[in-house]
DNA sequence: TCTTAGGTGTTCAATATTGAACACCTCCTT
DNA sequence: AAGGAGGTGTTCAATATTGAACACCTAAGA
C-alpha cells in the first residue's frame, strides 16, 4: 500500500480496489429496468455499483410498492446478508445500463478483515447510509406528501448530476416518485403541476428542478 | 434460563471487551428522563448501553418530536461522528437508570482496527440496525397509523421483556407512542381503546400486549 | 400505418388524519 | 389537604389523503 498522505483522508478508492485487487469477483451488466435481485431471493453476495443507477423496492403484501433508496456509483448494496440476513429483504432494479460488481458474501467477510482501509470505508459507508435512511424516516415522521415530494425532487436533481448549475432530472416518472414519497400517483400530478405554476419546476424536455422549491420545505 | 450455549459464533461479548480491556472509557449513569446528548451538540464520542433504554429523539423546526429509535443493552448509539458527523442529529433520553460507556471517537476508531472481533461485532450491529431503520421506513411508507401502532406495541413488548409468556411492556406514554408512530396522542388514544375492546390488549397494572394484535397488521 | 402500453392531468366521493380543545384521572410535592 | 404536573378518554370541525375512475398524449413496435 501506499504512504498515506498527511492531508488526503478519503484517499482509498474501494471502487479501484475491487476491481484490481486479488478480490474474488464478479462483473455483472444489467441494461434498463432489469432486475438484479428479487425480494425473496436467498443472499449470498454483495453488490457494489460501478456505474449507473440501481433502485431498492420493497413490496407489501397488498401489493404497494416503496423505494427505499436510489444508488449510485460507489455505493454497495444487498450487504444485509453479511448481518446473516438468509433472504433479500427488497429488490433491486437497473434505472438504466449498470455495471456492478459482485462479491461473495464470504469473500467479502475476508476482504474486510484483510484490508484495513477497505473495512473502514465499508464501515463509513454503512453509517452514511443509515443517516439517510433514518433522515429518510424522520421525513416520513414529519412531513406532508407536498414536502415529501419537494424534498425527493432535490434530492434526485443534486444527486442526478451535481455539475449542472440548472438542476436536470433524470427520467422519473410520477409512479415512481409515488413510491419514493409514499403517496399516490395523483397526488404527485396534482404537487408537480402546483409546482411548475408557482415556478420552481420546468418541464423543457427533462425535468428542471429550481433551488426556490426549497421554500416549498422550509415554508411553515 | 438456561445456560448460554457455546454456539461457537456470536461468543464475542463486544460490551465485556469494552469494560474489561485497556479500551479508554468512561462509566456514565444517567436516571430516568436525563438527557445524553443533546441534538446540535458537538460529537466526538460513541456510547455503549450498558444497561437501561434509550430513546432517540429528533426535533423538527417545527417543534414536532419523532422517536426514530428505543435502544437495549448492547447497543452502541452516537456512532454518527464516526461517519465524520460534527454534530449530534438526534437527543438521547434515558427511559429509566441507565448505564453507558463513553468512548472517544479516535479510540474507537483504534480498538476498531486493533480489535478485529470488536470490528466484527460493530459492523454487525451498524447492519442490524440499518435493517431495522428501513423496516420502519418501509412500515411508515406502506401502513396506516393503526397498523403502524400496533407494530410499534407489538416490538416493544417483545423488546420489553422476551422472557415472560404475556408480553407486560414497559411504561410507554401515549404522548411517546404517538412520536414513535408518527401521530397525535388523540390518535393513539383512539387506537389503545380500540385494541383493548377488541381484547387485543389488556391495562392490568401494566399494559400487557396480546399476540393476537398481530391481526391488526395482517389483516387487509 | 395502426395499435398498444405507459405516462400524464383531472375529477370526485369516501376516509383518514390533524389540531385543539375539555374534563377527568392519579400520582407527587408542598 | 391543596396544588400541580402528567397522563388519559373524548369531542369536533377543518384538512389531507386515498382509490378509482376517465380522457388525453406520446413513443415504439407489429
Amino acid at each position: 500500500m501506499p504512504k498515506r498522505k498527511a492531508s488526503a483522508k478519503q484517499q482509498f478508492d474501494a471502487g479501484r480496489y475491487l476491481a484490481t485487487s486479488g478480490v474474488k469477483k464478479r462483473i455483472l451488466n444489467f441494461r434498463a429496468s432489469q432486475t438484479i435481485f428479487l425480494q425473496g431471493d436467498v443472499s449470498h453476495s454483495v453488490f457494489y455499483l460501478q456505474s449507473g443507477a440501481v433502485k431498492i423496492v420493497v413490496s407489501s403484501s397488498a401489493g404497494k410498492e416503496a423505494v427505499v433508496a436510489i444508488l449510485r456509483p460507489g455505493d454497495f448494496f444487498g450487504e444485509g446478508c453479511i448481518a446473516g440476513q438468509p433472504l433479500r429483504v427488497a429488490t433491486a432494479v437497473a434505472l438504466g445500463p449498470v455495471s456492478v460488481l459482485r462479491i461473495e458474501k464470504s469473500e467479502m467477510i475476508r476482504v474486510i478483515h484483510e484490508e484495513r482501509e477497505f473495512s473502514d470505508r465499508f464501515v463509513a459507508h454503512m453509517l452514511k447510509r443509515n443517516v439517510r435512511v433514518e433522515e429518510d424516516l424522520v421525513d416520513q415522521l414529519f412531513n406532508s406528501s407536498e414536502k415529501r415530494l419537494a424534498r425527493a425532487l432535490l434530492l434526485i436533481a443534486r444527486y442526478g448530476n451535481n455539475e449542472k448549475p440548472q438542476h436536470i432530472v433524470a427520467r422519473v416518472s410520477q409512479r415512481t416518485l409515488a413510491e419514493m414519497v409514499g403517496t399516490t400517483r395523483g397526488r404527485v400530478s396534482f404537487f408537480m403541476n402546483k409546482f411548475r405554476k408557482l415556478g420552481f419546476i420546468k418541464y423543457n424536455g427533462g425535468l428542471q428542478v429550481h433551488d426556490s422549491l426549497l421554500r416549498v420545505i422550509l415554508h411553515d
